[in-house]
DNA sequence: TCTGGGGTCCTCTCGCAC
DNA sequence: TCTGGTGCGAGAGGACCC
């Protein structure tokens, strides 16, 4: 392990919200709450204004509604998060080409690797440059943790949260671990933590006390070991810049258990399509198709099916998630339907047949129609008009707005920019001409083109954007989602009512 | 109360080949 | 020919992360 603490760690603070406050005036200082809106969304991230009440990541929105019932309640807009990220990745790699994105708002950078930094005091400049430069591109806050290692500096920077920089001096390391609670460390969860908990191990350094050979019992070869090595200051785990994708998936939540067999059919059918486009979005085929199937008391089934070759065909995904389906029984109803492809290759089996000119690649039924349904919600222009809370609209009398709710055939919409001061609202009617989706805004004057051309929806070249966190790096880094985002839930488009508080 | 979506990694079990 | 040990891949599920 490195003696200098060159190793940082990136967080945007409540990622989502904050961008959602830096775009409306009216809700700076405001309890905001991003997430699904439908019967079964969960919150992605709160601000802090609404964190105060209780309202967490991965909350039920009921719950959250009740505890926050003044809050404003938003429908995520990935794509317009994806493009301000970037940003904020680009300022990472002009310190080094070592930076490892986990998610949207966080990622480790080696300084060292940078010649950024390479000891304590140049590390903390580069550190406190970082934030500055962050706040000044994007108008956000991040905090910065600076360690010797990547979960000494995730520590770090969740100890510097909000808008800090903690640099945890080495030397200092397993007297700053010892009295932390075991679930500080990376991969000790509820499970984990219960199980812990339960032989009266609770802090990091009853775990260095209780001793490997102790842990590996308890835990297993893998867990046990990385977890002793953790307890001791001890993670060797270097920052990469590249990592491949394993698996490609898509799931969808329904607002309602679905009961009869016919529709689940179908609703696979539609997973692999969807499934399939993300898979050659990202050139990839895969062996491996998994059928995920959660049913109406939350149990979970997956299903998997290992084919001879590599495939990105529509139709033979469909055909394998369908046999699997055969073999679930979905009697009494399902809320969660997934299909995902692993076993990546960058080739197809037709490929290794040379069958390409005029090869038969299926197209996918209902293209167009289907990334329109699978696509980040955003508000229509077309005969179907649904206005997400939130989002971007342009009315032609009255400029640029969002929409603060809708329902029953109105559509609410406060009328500001980034940059103006809180501005009025107005009640239209859903099919008001006048009244069109918009992308969003820069964040900050200084920021052209922020946003603008990298909105969502139409805007969004990849078409990935979407519905219930599809609009994540599909084929990206470790995990899909920032850290405290979790994706909305399903059936986002719900009827949305704003409270700004 | 009622629990999303997209991933990774690990463990266990089972069948098969040797 | 039968049996047991071993290694491996597939399949399933659990835990965790963001």
């Amino acid at each position: 392990m490195r003696t200098a603490p060159t190793v940082l760690h990136l967080d945007m603070d409540a990622f989502f919200a904050s961008v959602e406050q830096a775009s409306k005036p009216s809700l700076r200082g405001k309890a905001v709450v991003v997430g699904g809106l439908g019967p079964r969304g969960v919150v992605a991230t709160a601000s802090y204004e609404a964190r105060v009440f209780g309202v967490r990541s991965a909350l039920p929105m009921a719950q959250a509604r009740r505890l926050a019932p003044n809050a404003a309640y938003l429908v995520p807009r990935f794509a317009f998060y994806r493009s301000i990220s970037e940003r904020v990745m680009e300022l990472l790699r002009a310190l080094s080409p070592l930076v490892e994105p986990l998610s949207l708002d966080e990622a480790f950078v080696d300084l060292e690797a940078g010649g950024a930094a390479w000891d304590e005091r140049s590390a903390r400049q580069a550190g406190a440059k970082l934030r500055a430069d962050i706040r000044a591109v994007t108008g956000l806050t991040g905090s910065v943790g600076l360690a010797a290692s990547k979960m000494l500096a995730k520590i770090a920077s969740e100890r510097a949260k909000p808008d800090g920089l903690v640099l945890i001096e080495p030397g200092t390391e397993q007297a700053l671990l010892a009295p932390l609670s075991v679930r500080t460390l990376p991969g000790v969860g509820p499970a984990t933590g219960d199980h812990l908990r339960r032989v009266g191990l609770h802090t990091v350094g009853d775990l260095a006390e209780a001793g490997e050979d102790e842990l590996v019992r308890l835990l297993g070869k893998a867990h046990g070991h990385a977890l002793y090595a953790m307890s001791l200051a001890r993670d060797d785990r270097s920052v990469v810049a590249e990592r491949e994708a394993k698996s490609v998936s898509v799931e969808d939540t329904y607002d309602v258990d679905i009961h009869d067999r016919v529709r689940v059919g179908v609703e696979v059918g539609r997973l692999a399509d969807r499934c399939v486009r993300r898979l050659r979005t990202a050139g990839l085929s895969g062996r491996t198709i998994v059928l995920k199937v959660r049913r109406y008391d939350f149990s979970t089934l997956t299903r998997s099916e290992t084919l001879r070759g590599p495939t990105d065909d529509p139709a033979v995904v469909r055909e394998a998630a369908a046999r699997l389906l055969d073999s679930v029984d979905t009697t009494g109803g399902v809320r969660l339907l997934g299909v995902g492809v692993s076993g990546l290759a960058d080739y197809t089996q037709e490929d290794l047949f040379a069958q390409a000119a005029g090869e038969r690649r299926k197209e996918l039924p209902g293209e167009e129609a289907e990334a329109a349904a699978s696509g980040e919600e955003r508000p229509q222009a077309g005969a179907e008009r649904r206005w997400p809370a939130g989002h971007d609209v342009r009315h032609s009398e009255y400029g640029h707005g969002w929409v603060q709710g809708s329902g029953l055939g109105r559509v609410t919409v406060r009328f500001e920019t980034p940059w103006s001061a809180p501005g009025r609202v107005r009640t239209f009617r859903t099919d008001d001409r006048a009244l069109h989706p918009a992308d969003p805004l820069p964040l900050t004057e200084r920021g052209p083109g922020d946003g603008e051309d990298s909105g969502d929806g139409e805007g969004d070249p990849s078409g990935q954007n979407g519905r219930g966190g599809d609009g994540r790096d599909a084929g990206g880094t470790r995990g899909g989602g920032p850290r405290d985002g979790r994706g909305p839930g399903a059936g986002a488009g719900a009827a949305a009512r704003v409270r700004p508080g």
